[in-house]
DNA sequence: AGCAACATGACAGTTGTGTGACAAACGAGC
DNA sequence: GCTCGTTTGTCACACAACTGTCATGTTGCT
């Protein structure tokens, strides 16, 4: 709970533990995003009118952060006010003074509703008639699938998004190996067994080049 | 939208038709049933006062088939009318006459909500030969209807809402199971069990496919 | 030619996946 | 409350796929 008024505070956070939720309170929007990122909380219930950072703009820093289910308790019975909280991201809205059985209520319906968010959205990448669909999992060669191991994967799909750009060999091991050492000759392993896979003609190499002395790259 | 009286219907309608909704409203609670049985609406608008079965028992008789989302829509500005709605199973009360603007906020806000949830899809899927009727708990394969256990029938909903996509272990423990953490192991033996129902050929399964090191996908 | 950079095939250890067995938990019906 | 069939989660094992290393061969540059 993000509430200014002391009284407030205390009230409706001790009617909400009477109610069965456990209940951490702070005064300031500042305080309750150090709060969230220390330990995140299920349910935000915050005030609109507070010092420093308001209401609006709180919703919207939490929100750039995750998902979690924010309703805010505002007195300002306007809707102005109503839309422009939703707008910023607020799962509802409740009019102070607030029945704690309507609040508790609302609680649970918001609670029975909030879940993780969907899947990581990528986009698709389109070379000639190489097609790599991170999301899908998929890469098509002429429209054909190839199946890739998963580093093949990763590797391609790292070249992919710096298509056109060299990667150095230590480059591609930071990224899809996750190694901050390592040797580079096994990038050289994997690029061989993806071009045996992507390339017509893998002794020639079309889409996935040596820049000679820097490392690989993807053909746009 | 449910609601019987003629003036609010036709005026509430045609304004959310100027948000870019579309609406079809019904004057009863039973054509509301029959309606959405005979093609699910995203959400639904109802009223508390209504002939016939009241807005109370029309919640509890939607929420049965479904968790399309409800918003209630009334006159009465009373916190025990707003607890029992939500209690019934609503996810938002507002308060008749309703700025348009707030309300279009709301469905936004709800709408936003109901994506993430791990809720069970309102329309019909049909990929090839197999057919998936969420709301009806109904799987046919070639048109012979399979009898899947409910954790079967969740993970395969939750396969076919992102078919053609990958979804990790994790993220279907997390929306099937709602795990935060456990044995991904679990998952494959659940798949497994759904290949013997749903494929043809269950060890060379050709509609829930594996990508290794990735997840499982259902086939478009 | 000489050298460094790169490609490639083989191989053994590791990891990921499918599957059957089993016991606990559940649930419908009495 | 009880019973019995069903569903669920865990486990162990088998097997296939993948990974990283190495040795050896090839290429491109000076």
């Amino acid at each position: 709970m993000i509430e200014d008024d002391d009284r407030i505070r205390a009230s409706l956070g001790l009617a909400l533990e009477d109610e069965g939720y456990t209940v951490r309170a702070v005064a300031t929007a500042e305080e309750g995003m150090a709060e969230q990122r220390r330990e995140p909380a299920d349910t935000i219930l915050v005030d609109l009118m507070l010092p420093g950072i308001d209401g609006f703009e709180c919703i919207r820093l939490l929100r750039r952060e995750g998902e979690v289910p924010i309703i805010v308790v505002s007195a300002r019975d306007d809707t102005h006010d109503v839309v422009a909280a939703l707008e910023a991201g607020a799962d509802d809205y409740v009019i102070k003074p607030v029945a704690v059985k309507e609040l508790s209520a609302r609680l649970r319906a918001l609670r029975r509703r909030a879940r993780s968010a969907p899947a990581l959205p990528t986009q698709a990448y389109l070379f000639g008639d190489l097609e790599i669909r991170p999301q899908a999992g998929e890469v098509l060669v002429r429209g054909e699938q190839v199946s890739l191991t998963r580093t093949e994967f990763r590797l391609l799909c790292e070249l992919a998004e710096h298509a056109g750009l060299v990667l150095s060999r230590q480059q591609l091991l930071e990224r899809v190996w996750e190694y901050d050492y390592g040797d580079e000759r096994l990038v050289d392993v994997h690029v061989g067994r993806l071009r045996q896979k992507i390339e017509d003609n893998p002794a020639g190499p079309q889409r996935l080049v040596t820049v000679r002395g820097l490392g690989y790259k993807l053909h746009r």
